[in-house]
DNA sequence: AAAAAAGTAAGTATAAACACTTATATTGAA
DNA sequence: TTCAATATAAGTGTTTATACTTACTTTTTT
C-alpha cells in the first residue's frame, strides 16, 4: 500500500467537503492537498500547480455550473493519467455510465462509509480502477477495455438540437412555441419529438421530463 | 451562550453524518449524543432514552423510507419541545415550507459552512428558531405565530385523488388509463387534470411532472 | 469520396390533452 | 346547522401531441 497518498476533494457542498477532510485526519497516509467547491477552480489549480503530485481526485458529480462530468472530462484532457473517483448521492445507472464514459476510475455513493472511500482510493492507485458491489466490475471493465475516453462525449443518446427541445418541453413550451424559439417549422419540432420519445423510451412528454431530470438535462 | 449543547444527527448519507460529527470536534461546547441514518431508528432512540437531554436535532430531509418531514412530525408529536433543524441539499421553497409546517425550527443547506450550522444551533437554543438570508424571518415567523404544528398537514393544495392522478400522469398514463385504474370516467379524470393544472400553475403535463418532483409527490 | 448520421420539412391520421361550462355531493366555517 | 366553498363528475369543443411515413439537405465519420 502506498504510504503517502495525495488527494484533491471537489464538492460544492461545504459540509461534505469539510467533513471529508476531517474524516481523512484519521487516515494519516492520505493527505488532502487541495479542496474546491467547483470545477473551474480545480482546473485552474491543476494548471497552476503542475509540480504537485496528486494521486486521486474525489469528484462530486452534481455541482452547479461546471458539473463533475464536465470537470472530469476537461481535467483528463489536460492530465490523462489522473485518477478521478466520482462521488454522488445517486445510485443511478445513467449517472455512473456517464461518469465512466468521461474517464472516471470509479464511482462512490455518499451513503458509503469513509473506510470504503479510503479503500476506493487505495484500490484506484493499485489497480487503476475501483469496483464495488454497487458498480460491478463488468461495467467498469467494459469502459476501461474500450478506452472510451473520447471526445465524442454523449450525455445521452440525444443530439444537441434534441436536448434543446427537451429542455424547452420541460419549460412547458408547445411545439409551435419551440419552433418559434429555434427558428424551425412546427413540423420539424414534431419530428424531433418523435425521435426523442423513441430514444428515451418514453410514452409521452411526462416521460421526457423525467428522462431530462434523470439525465441531468435540466435542474430542478 | 450555552456551554454544553447536546445534539442528535440524522442523515442517511454516512459521509455527511460522519463528517459532521468530526467537524463538531472543533466545537467542544457541542456534543453529538446520537446519530442515525434513518427516521425509524431516531424515533426509537428517543423513546428508549427519555432521560437524556437533547437540545437540537439536525434532521436530513431527503431520506429513503421515513423522510425528514415525517420523522420531524412524529418526533414533535411525542416530544413537542424538541428543536429540530432541517438539513437539505435543496434550496426549494416548497421543501422549506413543508419542513416548517412540520414544526421545524430552522432550515439549513448542505452548502453552508459548519460555522453556520453551529450558529444555527446556538440561535435555535437562544431564540427558538433559526433564520438566515436564505430563509427569511418573515417566513419562519409566520409559521411560528400560527403554531401550524397541526395534524392537518398538507404537502400541497392537491386533494388525495388529485395527487393519485398526478402520480399516474408521472407514470406516463393517459387519462383513459388513469380512469380505468381509479374506476372513474375519462371525463372525470380530465376535469381533475384541469384543476391540477390550475392549482399547480402549470401549462401542461410537463409542468405537472415538475411540480410532482418539487413537492415530493413522486421520487426519481 | 462514400457512407452514415443528423437536421430539416411535410403529409395524413388518430389520440390525447386542454379549456370552458354546468351540476350534484360533500365538506367546512360562521 | 345552515350557507358557502370546494370536490367530484361529466358534457362539448378546440388545440396539441403522438404515430407513422417519406424526402431532401447538411454535417460528420470512415
Amino acid at each position: 500500500m502506498k504510504t503517502n497518498i495525495k488527494i484533491v476533494i471537489v464538492d460544492d457542498q461545504t459540509l461534505v467537503q469539510q467533513g471529508m477532510k476531517k474524516l481523512f485526519d484519521a487516515h494519516s497516509h492520505i493527505e488532502v492537498v487541495y479542496q474546491s467547491s467547483n470545477g473551474v477552480d480545480v482546473i485552474n489549480w491543476f494548471k497552476e500547480n503542475k509540480g504537485i503530485q496528486v494521486d486521486v481526485v474525489l469528484m462530486d458529480i452534481q455541482m452547479p455550473g461546471m458539473d463533475g462530468w464536465e470537470t472530469t472530462e476537461l481535467l483528463l484532457r489536460k492530465f490523462p493519467n489522473l485518477k478521478i473517483i466520482g462521488l454522488s448521492s445517486y445510485d443511478n445507472e445513467a449517472f455512473i455510465d456517464r461518469f465512466l464514459k468521461c474517464g472516471g476510475s470509479g464511482y462512490l455513493l455518499k451513503v458509503q462509509d469513509i473506510t470504503e472511500i479510503v479503500d476506493a482510493i487505495e484500490q484506484v492507485i493499485e489497480l487503476g480502477f475501483y469496483v464495488s458491489e454497487r458498480v460491478p466490475l463488468s461495467k467498469i471493465q467494459g469502459f476501461i477495455d474500450k478506452k472510451v475516453i473520447q471526445n465524442t462525449f454523449n450525455t445521452t443518446d440525444l443530439t444537441t438540437q434534441q436536448i434543446k427541445i427537451v429542455q424547452l418541453i420541460c419549460q412547458e413550451k408547445t411545439s409551435q412555441e419551440i419552433a418559434d424559439i429555434l427558428f424551425l417549422s412546427k413540423k420539424t419540432v414534431e419530428s424531433h419529438r418523435d425521435k426523442i420519445i423513441l430514444k428515451t423510451k418514453s410514452k409521452n412528454m411526462a416521460g421526457i421530463v423525467l428522462y431530462a431530470i434523470k439525465h441531468n438535462l435540466i435542474s430542478i
